[in-house]
DNA sequence: CAGTATCCCAAAAGATACTG
DNA sequence: CAGTATCTTTTGGGATACTG
């Protein structure tokens, strides 16, 4: 980390957690998972993420836009023809973030024997 | 909430999933990343991440302890003295999570200068 | 085809008073 | 001191009908 231990990251103090926080939600990164190796439509996202609404699709593509992540390019064409591509930037991104999926996967079975073994420390009396 | 459908390939076979949901939620990561280099008692993290409520530091540490990645540690004293330090496992996540914490921090400015210059394809469309 | 608009619900998070 | 209980607000997300 680079950021001062004193201080306190608190929400708008701390440009980290502002970027950090779009990949909490459900679908960013299945996304951005889904472009690394190609660029994709909106209904072939809709497709191979079958379970994502089209306005949860909208919008998260929306912000992967905003935040620079993703490019959309738009043809002309009746019926309409949108595709969505990882720019260099969200390329960058995923590097990290496969890091993450990386670790989740090597340790999966750590963390669920961690949960089974866990007990509530509600009846707990003394040690 | 994990997920609640499984029709997808990427979440369907994904424990992945079910693991980095927890990293998802808003105060996770701050209160891995006080415990990096210290055992702290609960009050002492509350103060350093000033504005969680107690609930929410609660919440977290039992989501973590739960996880293993914390261990928690009671003295038997009046007032109670408890003290929350991180595993083995809380560390090994800890690679992974300063990876993305880099990049956010490294890449910053890239996305907020593609926000500022982010214009909505629909100027009345209101989010 | 590529989205929006709208309505609704569930879950997450905040505030705060209280207690062993 | 270290939490819980409880209530309220906010946000995320599902469903789906509709449109340029």
């Amino acid at each position: 980390m680079t950021t001062t231990k004193a201080a306190n990251p608190n929400t708008e103090a701390c440009p980290i957690r502002d970027v950090l926080d779009r990949l909490g939600d459900r679908w960013t990164v299945l996304v951005l998972h889904e472009l690394e190796e190609t660029t994709l439509r909106f209904g072939e996202l809709k497709k191979r993420i079958d379970d994502i609404s089209p306005r949860m699709l909208a919008q998260t593509l929306r912000r992967l836009e905003e935040d620079g992540l993703v490019s959309r390019r738009t043809f002309p064409t009746i019926p309409p023809h949108v595709e969505y591509t990882l720019t260099g930037l969200g390329h960058s991104l995923l590097v990290p973030v496969k890091g993450m999926m990386r670790w989740a996967a090597d340790n999966q079975h750590a963390v669920r024997a961690a949960r089974h073994a866990y007990v509530p420390l509600r009846p707990e009396a003394a040690k």
